[in-house]
DNA sequence: AGCACGCCGACT
DNA sequence: GTCGGCGTGCTC
């Protein structure tokens, strides 16, 4: 008897076994199964393992066998193992990160109607004839229209009474979602391919005229394009569906349905049509070099360096290997620019792969990735997980930023350090690139694990920005400010503006104003549900937690005293915004940041514009750092450095300068110097002066050796646990219970708990405690798993089984 | 993640 | 009293 191990797309602590039934021998590891789970539920898993040892408990068969060829490799399996293990979560949370909606399927309880029950209802009280007779009209319901029509939540009882009284049948169904894409294609009947046949026909076409202007509009779409769409020979003609009808019945034309690929795929047809600069030559060397005996290389290149020059050089050399390639990048790095770049080098079969693909697409990105079909694959964290075939080399740019790192839900990986261990599956390479590489990479280039390759000099000579930082508390004792800005900043916008240049103004904060104070008795509003301020936007002129995502009213009047002195305080970018329009009133002014980029295509959109110069002055978060590249951009302006640098936070240090010199990078990329305004109330701040400088090597030293006193990253790793209960004393005493056991563990090297700075997201209470692994692999893995024992231990006790404990491995 | 079962408060 | 809410355990 063979058994299968199936990974269900569910957060279940391991994976069930079902018995292989005769008739599915050829099941291979990799392909989907359907099964069933519980009494009802229908799934679709992935087998892991094939073997013949019994579990010591009855096994249910596979329901059917959904894939004839694996939807994934052994390598594939064997990262979600590791990425499971590693990040403390389940494998069916990593197969639900991995896979495309399309390719996970479950059941839908769907409610049939008994025919053979007739249609006397007399037996039946409200509810139930409610359901029955909208069962009667529509045959099928869902347990959700059920829930409607009825307007509660708990239908389960009526459902069941119906069961019983044979009015209705459950049926579970589950259904493959993926479709392929099909298109209608006319063809001309073989009887009219002779030019004599066609003659004839017109001829007696004349009490037809519409079918006759169809039909020459064919022929002339033929002529010119070969194949001729039905959607396209429609709006070409004018002529309705029932006049192609026409043709169609008397078998003059026919139409033909194909399946046609929504992503299409050529062979790469690689253009390199530059020379690297000599700088950029002896980077690339040095890259191969490296690549000889080590299997990551960190090219750290200043902005603007043309680091993406030796990653399409490295890339080449890849795919003439016959491997595949893929390149990473931040999501918002993701930009039409990026894109084009790459197509201009490697024709338009490149893949490219994050989140605003539709669900179909990405199936059939998936199995073209899959067959190695696709080639180079360009996208976000997200196709790390991709089933790559054979993979030569991993191009990870833009290597210290965040966003690489999952943070909800589960599976918290990052990519950087999966893509490591997922290129080591394949003895792939990895190069990891960035202006501003992060403490940890950096740090590893420096002990010898990582290759370290500089690029110091800007592409084409142009010179980094200047630098110059603005006193705020100097402005304001001479009364020269206007509102958040300095003279000097507005002085260096009118210049810009003058000489018909650009201006990127960065505020790392949304809306526009972060709280509301009342000014009589210092009432601040806060969200009922979040231990946190409210965002007033003004836009909407509406209150938002950042937390929890409620909207409330504005508030006028204080709910502490009473008094209507009520004022927005501290500002965001919508303020930023305002305040410009009034200052600057003939310019073209623009903003950046979630608020407008939520829809689609807006983020490349306001890049469009700005590119094509008709914004005068953008305003943004962080998304204006990362990847964009502004010919026309002169002069950008911080305006408060202090925000960047207030933190709490072991990172900020690190972080701020990564923040402040990529925003300068945004400067002055092309033609002529850039210039870079930084407005700060505490001008000494030792970061200040290493983005003045420019000097990413005395930050770093600086921040290494802080790093080492006070046992973070890279010296140590961190995992961080967050415990969470609707009861604040019970999270508290769940999180000292945890910690106590652990404490003999790991000894003083664990911080807390204590409560978050925000203490309280959607009514739950936190606790936070933060463990530091010396870095010895078998320590890790042990601690991680007497963790795990601890948890289950602890839910064992009745007040702490809600408790939700959330771990965080390397968080960022 | 569902779903079934069991325990407790708000209505007839 | 019973209905419906919700907490909890289980699924190979």
């Amino acid at each position: 008897m063979k058994y299968a191990d199936v990974i269900l797309p569910l957060a279940l602590p391991k994976n069930y076994t079902y018995a292989v039934p005769e008739n599915m021998s050829a099941l291979q590891v990799g392909s989907r199964v359907a099964v069933q789970l519980g009494k009802q539920k229908k799934y679709a898993g992935i087998v892991k393992a094939i073997h013949e040892q019994a579990p010591p408990y009855k096994t249910k068969p596979l329901l059917d066998m959904l894939d004839a060829d694996p939807i994934v490799y052994p390598t594939q399996l064997a990262f979600w193992t590791w990425v499971a293990a590693y990040y403390m979560c389940t494998e069916g949370e990593v197969l639900n990160a991995a896979l495309p909606a399309h390719l996970k399927l479950s059941s839908e309880t769907l409610l049939l109607f008994n025919d053979a029950f007739g249609d006397d209802f007399t037996a039946l009280d409200d509810d139930e004839y409610l359901i029955a007779e909208a069962l009667h009209i529509r045959k099928e319901l869902r347990i959700e229209e059920v829930q409607m029509i009825l307007d509660k939540s708990e239908v389960y009882s009526v459902i069941k009474k119906l069961i019983e009284k044979k009015v209705l049948l459950v049926y579970e169904e589950l259904k493959e979602v993926y479709r392929e894409k099909q298109e209608n294609y006319v063809q001309l009947h073989a009887d009219y391919h002779e030019e004599s046949q066609l003659a004839a026909l017109f001829n007696d076409m004349g009490r037809a005229p519409k079918q006759m202007e169809l039909l020459l509009a064919y022929l002339h779409l033929q002529k010119t394009q070969g194949e001729v769409l039905q959607k396209e020979l429609l709006k070409k003609s004018g002529a309705t569906t029932a006049q192609l009808k026409g043709l169609v019945d008397k078998n003059i034309l026919w139409v033909e349905k194909r399946t046609v690929d929504r992503i299409p795929t050529g062979k790469v047809d690689t253009q390199i049509d530059f020379n690297l600069s000599p700088a950029q030559q002896t980077a690339l060397g040095e890259v191969q070099t490296h690549f000889k005996d080590k299997q990551v290389t960190l090219l750290h290149g200043v902005t603007a360096s043309g680091k993406t020059q030796v990653y399409v050089k490295m890339m080449e050399e890849c795919l003439a290997s016959g491997k595949q390639v893929l390149y990473l990048l931040p999501e918002i790095g993701l930009t039409a620019q990026i894109i084009r770049r790459l197509q201009k080098h490697f024709g338009a079969s490149i893949g490219i792969y994050h989140s605003r693909f539709n669900n179909n697409e990405r199936v059939e990105i998936w199995n073209k990735v899959k067959t190695g079909e696709i080639q180079i694959i360009l996208g976000a964290r997200s196709s790390l997980l991709l089933p790559f075939r054979d993979l030569g080399l991993i191009i990870l740019d833009e290597e210290h930023d965040a966003s690489y790192k999952q943070q909800d839900p589960a599976p918290r990986y990052h990519a950087r350090d999966a893509a490591i261990y997922y290129a080591g599956l394949f003895k792939a390479k990895v190069l990891l690139g960035s202006a501003t590489p992060s403490l940890e990479s950096y740090f590893n280039a420096q002990q010898g694990k990582y290759g370290l390759v500089e690029l110091n000099e800007r592409f084409g000579g142009v010179e980094m920005p200047a630098i110059e930082v603005v006193d705020i508390k100097k402005e304001m004792a001479e009364k020269t400010m206007d509102g958040h800005f300095t003279s000097a900043l507005k002085a260096a916008i009118t210049q810009s503006m003058a000489d018909g240049k650009q201006v990127i103004l960065f505020q790392n904060r949304r809306g526009y104003a972060p709280f509301l104070l009342c000014t009589t008795c210092g009432w601040i509003p806060h969200c009922k549900q979040c231990d946190v301020s409210l965002t007033y936007h003004k836009n909407q002129d509406k209150l938002h937690c950042h937390y929890c995502g409620t909207r409330y009213p504005y508030v006028h009047t204080c709910a502490a005293c009473g008094s209507q002195t009520i004022e927005p305080k501290s500002f965001g970018t919508e303020k930023i915004e305002d305040d410009l329009q009034v200052a600057f009133p003939e310019a073209r002014i623009a903003r950046m940041d979630v608020d407008t980029v939520r829809n689609k295509d807006s983020h490349n959109k306001l890049i469009q514009l700005l590119e094509e110069r008709n914004i005068d002055i953008l305003v943004g978060t962080q998304m204006v750092v990362k990847g964009l590249d502004f010919e026309n951009v002169n002069l950008v302006g911080i305006l408060s450095a202090d925000n960047l640098l207030g933190f709490p936070d072991f990172r900020v240090n690190e972080r701020a300068f990564q923040m402040m010199e990529q925003v300068s990078g945004r400067a002055g990329r092309k033609h002529g110097m850039g210039k870079v305004l930084i407005q700060a109330s505490n001008t000494r701040h030792p970061v200040l002066h290493y983005v003045m400088a420019h000097d990413y090597k005395a930050m770093f030293e600086a921040e290494i050796a802080e790093r080492q006193v006070f046992g973070y990253p890279p010296f140590f790793r961190l995992l961080k646990l967050t415990i969470r209960h609707k009861n604040q004393q019970v999270a508290e005493q769940a999180a000292q219970i945890l910690a106590s056991w652990l404490q003999p563990h790991i000894g003083a090297q664990l911080v807390g708990p204590a409560a978050p700075l925000v203490a309280r997201v959607r009514n739950n209470y936190l606790q936070e405690m933060l463990i530091k692994l010396p870095r010895e692999a078998r320590l890790i893995t042990h601690i991680k798993r007497v963790l795990m024992e601890f948890i289950i231990q602890l839910k064992t006790e009745k007040r702490f089984r809600s408790v939700v404990i959330i771990p965080d491995v390397d968080g960022v």
